[in-house]
DNA sequence: TTGTAAGCGTTATCAC
DNA sequence: GTGATAACGCTTACAA
C-alpha cells in the first residue's frame, strides 16, 4: 500500500473516488467499499483509504451515486405559497425531520395554481426525487395520476387529493369549526357569519362544510349570505368582511377559516369603525403567534404547523423505506385559546 | 426512418433518450441534439424524435445530464430559521427569480449555528450546486474559504461574510436605526434603550452600531445598561424587556431591532402592566404584515424582505453566467412607517 | 480480501 | 446530417 504522488491533476474540477484510490495504492472499488462500509476488507486497507479520503478533503459526488444506486435521498415539497407563515413552519418541521433522516429537501411553489403545481410535479420528478411532500391546491385524483408515477411515494398534508398517495396528514378542520362555533354560541349569537377559504382545498372546504353542519345542527339562521368564499389573503378576508358589513342584517359574528382570513376581518373593522367584539365577534381557525398582541387579542384554535411537517415527513420516510405499506392518514388536534375577540372578558387564558 | 416498435422494455423503471433514439430510428446522439436544438439536422428528423419523446412521454435525467454538463442548475438557500417571516419571504423572492431563469432550489437550514451552516454548506457543495445564497448566522472569513469552493459564486443576503462571495444583498441598517431615533428624538426621548440582535450577524451588529452612532450624535444618554443584545426570537425581547424595565431608571423608549424583538417587547410591557406608548415608546426595525393591527398599533421602518430574495438570485444567476464578475454589494432602502407605538396620534399614517 | 468491468442516462468529440 | 464512442463519477456483480 504506497501511497502514490497525487500529482498530474491540472485543472481537474473535483476530487474523485479513484483519486482517493489511487493515493491509497487500491482500486476504486475497494475505495467505494471502504468508504460506505460495504463488504469484508482488510483493516489496514480500509485505514488507507480513510485517510486518502481525509486528506484529499473527498467529498463523493451525489449525483453520480445517485445515478447509479437510482436514489436521491431528495424529497420534493411543494406548497401554494411558502410566504405564508403556515407553510414555511409546516417546511421548517418536515425539513428538520427529513435531515434526521438523510433526505435532502427541494422546494417548490405552486403560486397558488394547478398549473403551478404540476409543473412544480414535474420537475421534481425529472430530478428523481425519492418522495414527495404536498399541500395541494386541489389538483384531481386523476390529474395527479396522471403526471405522479405510482413509484413515486407522495404524502398529501394540508390539503389532500383523494384516493391518492401514500398517506395525508390535515388538521382536525372539523373539530375547530365545532368549538369556534359553539363557543359563539356560548356568547348568545345566532347570526353567525364565515370567511372561508379556497373550496378547492380541503382545509378550505372542510371548514365551510363543518361550520354548515354545526350551524344547523345548533339551529342557527341559515343565510347564504353570511357565506364568503374567497382566498387565504388577508385583503381578501378585508374585503368579504367589508360585504358582510354592507349586508342589510350585518351577522353578529364571524368565523375565519384562517388567520390571515381574521386579519383582514380586524382591518375591515377598523376601516369602517366596527368595534370588536362589541358590534361584531371575532373567531378564528388558527392562532398565530402574535395573536395574543393584537387588538382585540384573537380567539381562535390553535395548533403547531411544525407538528403537520413532522408528521408528514415521518410518514413519508417510512413510506420510502418500507415498500408497499397501506395508506396512512392522520389528523391533527386542535385547541381553543380564548381570548378577547369572541367577546371572553380580558384575562381569560 | 421506421418506428420500431417498443417492445422488450420489462420492469425498466425509466423511459430513456435510447428508448426515444430506437422508437424514432436515430442514434441517441441526434435524439439528443433534437431534443436540445443543437447542431443542425434535418428536419424530418427533428420532427421524428419530438413525436417519439411526447409519444413516450420522455423526462430526461437530470442526474445524467448534471453529470455530464458539471451544472445541475440548483442554487443552494441557506438561512438560520426558515419559519422566520422574514426568511420565508426572502425564499419565496429568491425561488421566484430562480425559477424564471430556470433554476431550481435545494434549502438547507442552518438551525441558527455556524456548525449546521457548516454542514449545509457542505451538503450542497456534495450535490454540485451552481450557486449560492446564504444569510450566514456570521462564519469568519476563513471558515468559509475553507468550505467554499472558489468555484461555486455565492451572494450573502441579510448578513454577510467580510470579503467573500460574489455579491451581497443588505439592507439599509444604519439609515433605518437613523430614522427610527430621530423620531423618537423628535417626540422629546434622551434616553432610549435598543433590543440589539446577535452581534455576530450583520443586521445584528450593523443596527446596534448605527444606534450607538446615532445616538452619540445626537447627544443622547449614554448608558451601556440600555443595550440588550439577544437573540432573534419574541422571548428573547420579551426578557430582554423584562431586564430594562427593572432598572433602576428604566428607557423612555426603545428601539427593537427587529419585529419579533418588538413583539416580546409588547408581550412584555402587558405583562408588567406598562402603557405603550405613554410609559414607554416603542419602534421597531422591521414592519410585520400586521404591524398596523397591534395594540399600539407599531411604529417601524419597513421593506419588503421579498425585495432581499429577488435582488440576491438576480446577483446570483449573473454571476453564475458571466464568470469572474467582481462582486456586487446591493443595498435594500427602508421606509419609516408611523403608527401609534411612538407616541405619534392615531391616523397619522 | 481485492480487482476488473459493466453500467446508470446523458452530452460531446470525433469520424463518416 | 448522422452515428459510434468515450467520458461524467460512482456502485456492484463477478472473478481472481
Amino acid at each position: 500500500l504506497r501511497n502514490r504522488l497525487v500529482s498530474d491533476r491540472p485543472g481537474r474540477s473535483r476530487i474523485t473516488l479513484a483519486d482517493v484510490a489511487n493515493y491509497a495504492g487500491v482500486s476504486a472499488s475497494t475505495a467505494s467499499r471502504a468508504l460506505n462500509g460495504r463488504g469484508e476488507l482488510s483493516p489496514a486497507t480500509r485505514a488507507a483509504v480513510l485517510e486518502a479520503a481525509a486528506a484529499l478533503r473527498f467529498r463523493p459526488s451525489v449525483l453520480a451515486r445517485s445515478l447509479r444506486t437510482r436514489t436521491t435521498f431528495t424529497v420534493g415539497f411543494v406548497v401554494p405559497d411558502i410566504a405564508s407563515p403556515f407553510y414555511a413552519v409546516c417546511l421548517k418541521g418536515a425539513q428538520g425531520a427529513l435531515e434526521e433522516a438523510g433526505y435532502r429537501v427541494m422546494l417548490m411553489d405552486s403560486e397558488q395554481t394547478p398549473e403551478g403545481e404540476v409543473a412544480a410535479l414535474q420537475t421534481l420528478l425529472a430530478h428523481q426525487v425519492d418522495g414527495l411532500l404536498v399541500a395541494t391546491t386541489g389538483l384531481s385524483t386523476s390529474t395527479f395520476a396522471a403526471v405522479v408515477d405510482r413509484a413515486t411515494p407522495c404524502v398529501f398534508f394540508d390539503s389532500i387529493v383523494p384516493e391518492a398517495g401514500a398517506g395525508s396528514v390535515t388538521l382536525a378542520n372539523g373539530d375547530g369549526i365545532d368549538q369556534l362555533v359553539d363557543h359563539l354560541v356560548a356568547h348568545g349569537h345566532l347570526r353567525i357569519a364565515i370567511l372561508a377559504g379556497p373550496q378547492s382545498e380541503t382545509s378550505g372546504s372542510e371548514r365551510l362544510a363543518a361550520f354548515a353542519a354545526a350551524t344547523r345542527r345548533r339551529g342557527l339562521e341559515q343565510d347564504p349570505g353570511l357565506v364568503r368564499s374567497c382566498r387565504w389573503d388577508q385583503d381578501d378576508g378585508r374585503r368579504a368582511t367589508l360585504e358582510l358589513l354592507e349586508l342589510a342584517r350585518p351577522p353578529e359574528a364571524v368565523v375565519a377559516s384562517s388567520a390571515e382570513l381574521a386579519l383582514g376581518c380586524l382591518a375591515a373593522c377598523r376601516e369602517r369603525g366596527v368595534s370588536l367584539p362589541d358590534e361584531l365577534a371575532l373567531v378564528s381557525f388558527d392562532d398565530p403567534y402574535f395573536g395574543g398582541l393584537l387588538e382585540p387579542s384573537l380567539t381562535a384554535v390553535g395548533y403547531d404547523p411544525g407538528d403537520v411537517g413532522r408528521a408528514a415527513a415521518a410518514l413519508l420516510v417510512e413510506a420510502m423505506q418500507e415498500t408497499g405499506t397501506g395508506t396512512r392518514q392522520l389528523t391533527i388536534p386542535v385547541t381553543l385559546v380564548r381570548r378577547r375577540s369572541c367577546g371572553c372578558p380580558a384575562g381569560v387564558s
